[in-house]
DNA sequence: TATATTCTTCTACAAATGTAGCATAAAACA
DNA sequence: TGTTTTATGCTACATTTGTAGAAGAATATA
């Protein structure tokens, strides 16, 4: 299950509503996205053929849903690049993140809060 | 800059050395990758058309480098990532990794040692 | 109901990606 | 130096992705 950019391009807005019809999603889509309605159909055609959406008919018209989570989605995206790009393992990851990425003073005390409240949940 | 998972493959044994040829990258590759000697070839010939990696010639044979960082491919494919799949903000990574992702206690501790360092080192 | 609008299904086609063979030139070896 | 090995440059071809037009069916509207 591999989402191309254009396909999550259109989950994305799936997502967020959904059943929804080709022509809901192509209002929806981001502005800075102006595909032809057909490319949206080709598109929706080919991730229903990925079992990623469902199709059902109401009169003539498909209306689509997802088949999988946004979280599913990311999880398997993130594991991805993990195993390309940081040889397979949360922690360099993780380690990338926090010193080369250059988190912002912000982000850094963010994350830590974060992490206090899980430990907290968690004991 | 975009690495297509072939390429990543490739990156990953260029950056752990280089310069090198074509036939030293094919040895270091993963075991359980097994390209053909002239796939590799390819590969290589599109990296450095896209100025992703540099070739000079060693007598008849054909010496590459990378001519970007890996901290730098990194960098754009976490971005990319972010923009497509995390609405384009490394807080919902961020959030995502944490409760989503269902990090290891041992593994929270651990992001927890990290960012203390940095706060440390920071201030 | 004639006409306009909207959908659907097919087909198309270029660029990118994955994979590799072939012919030839260069180098190594016997 | 003849022969084997190795590397190069081309060419090729299937699949995936991005993008969309055309023809025809269904629906809405005047």
């Amino acid at each position: 299950m591999r989402l191309s950019e254009s396909e999550w391009q259109i989950m994305n807005v799936l997502w967020q509503r959904y059943p929804a019809s080709a022509r809901e999603l192509l209002e929806r889509l981001p502005k800075n996205i102006s595909w032809a309605y057909t490319t949206l159909k080709t598109m929706l055609t080919r991730l229903v053929a990925k079992n990623i959406v469902s199709e059902r008919k109401r009169a003539n018209t498909s209306i689509y849903e997802p088949l999988i989570t946004r979280s599913k989605a990311r999880r398997n995206a993130l594991q991805s690049l993990v195993d390309l790009a940081f040889d397979g393992a949360m922690g360099p990851l993780m380690h990338f993140l926090i010193e080369d990425q250059k988190l912002s003073k912000k982000q850094r005390q963010q994350l830590l809060l974060m992490l206090q409240n899980e430990e907290l949940e968690k004991s």
